[in-house]
DNA sequence: AATTTTCAAACTGTCGACACTCGACAGTCG
DNA sequence: CGACTGTCGAGTGTCGACAGTTTGAAAATT
């Protein structure tokens, strides 16, 4: 790791593409964006002052991560979601993360309960004083060390595409956290329950937790598409 | 390898990416890469007959299906695996599997038990007469359907990758049904599960299937790293 | 007035070219 | 003899251009 180069450089020369890409969720997570809308190489290559190449790199890795869908010959369009989709959408999260909790229960280690027990102290902390955004990037946080402490790398992949999914979709809803510190609260449940090494308690608080919050977020997308 | 150079492009107005994407996903599970080594683009678009725009889409295609690998300013390279990756891939596999089959037990009709029985009995005509590509794919299309009956259709994609990178381990490997039939026979449970819409007796048949499944790849897998 | 046809602007797919970077090799200097 | 430096080839990142397609609206027809 830190070895003895000089510890500059690297920031450089980063990837157009990467940068491209970054701006793009930006704006998209920012809802600049209406779903469903064309985005034109060309108009975008003017904005950002680059050619089209790099656009289309960048849209493409948009398109892996399911944030924009393409037509052939037609181009680039911003991802809609019904509610069929952002349905599927936790309950495969909530697949992923039982299977993280059970792994997890069997192997827990004091580093990573302690690890754990801080996150969600800070997410206590960003619910006195933290903006929505903060507040739901902490929440995520938690949720991803459960799914890397499992040990499945290839897993904690899956559910950081499932993520961008789901920050889409809530950022699109408008706020979501009225009460955050009480969503924090609801973890405990969980943390609890490794700390027993108990796999099926900690299903169960998983199970309980991850329901509220698909149904909080469902209805609030159902009321929000009647407009 | 397969240079089509001169073969005539058909109508190829359609798509060049996917059709260089099939391609070269071809002559990676056919071998022709060994793991590890650096695709040049220039070299690709010469053998394809195309320019370099069309083949780096691709291999961004690619490369989010997990076969290739990139470096900034490096290029492409083909996937390498190890022992612990593919027992991921395999542990993902099981967990999605089990989700699917514990939802299609509560809500299985008899048209996705036909088209199940069918299945398994495509699997035992291609286990007397068949190859082992053939083999190989009408498992896999038994327990796509497993996924895609669940009614998820996010977990279906997921399942998707995870079975390219199975595809891709599994022929790098080289042979692996010894005994096609039996393997094919070993099915019947999951599906003697389903009929009686019992989801853990489900689950436990799959727990098992699989499981075989798995410690016999993973047996092939490292046996043949050792060389 | 409604519907079909025509047509031009906009856009995508693809291409060839150029600049810059990386790694290897050889030559230079201590 | 070994470490440093300059050079060269290979390869990626990016660009501007061209051809064929799609789109939307004006023009023509019923």
């Amino acid at each position: 790791m830190t070895t003895t180069t000089q510890g500059f450089a690297t920031i450089q020369q980063r990837d157009l593409v990467n940068q491209i890409a970054d701006m793009l969720t930006e704006a998209l997570l920012k809802g600049d964006f209406a779903p469903g809308v064309h985005l034109a190489e060309a108009q975008l290559a003017r904005d950002f002052g680059v050619s089209r190449a790099p656009v289309r790199e960048a849209a493409r890795l948009l398109e892996s991560r399911g944030m924009l869908v393409s037509q052939p010959r037609r181009g680039f369009f911003v991802r809609t979601f019904n509610a069929d989709e952002l349905e599927d959408v936790y309950d495969l999260r909530l697949c992923l993360e039982r299977h993280a909790v059970r792994l997890l229960a069997g192997k827990l280690t004091d580093e990573m309960e302690a690890a754990l027990t801080h996150q969600l102290e800070k997410m206590r902390q960003v619910a006195r004083d933290g903006t929505a955004v903060q507040q739901i990037e902490e929440d995520v946080a938690f949720h991803r060390m459960l799914c890397e402490f499992s040990g499945n790398q290839r897993l904690v992949r899956v559910f950081d595409e499932l993520c961008h999914e789901m920050r889409f979709c809530i950022l699109l809803i408008g706020q979501l956290y009225d009460d955050a510190m009480r969503v924090a609260d609801t973890h405990e449940p969980i943390l609890e329950a490794l700390r027993t090494r108990s796999p099926d308690a900690g299903e169960a608080a998983l199970d309980y937790h991850i329901g509220v919050a698909q149904q909080r977020v469902m209805e609030m997308f159902r009321e929000r598409a009647k407009r």
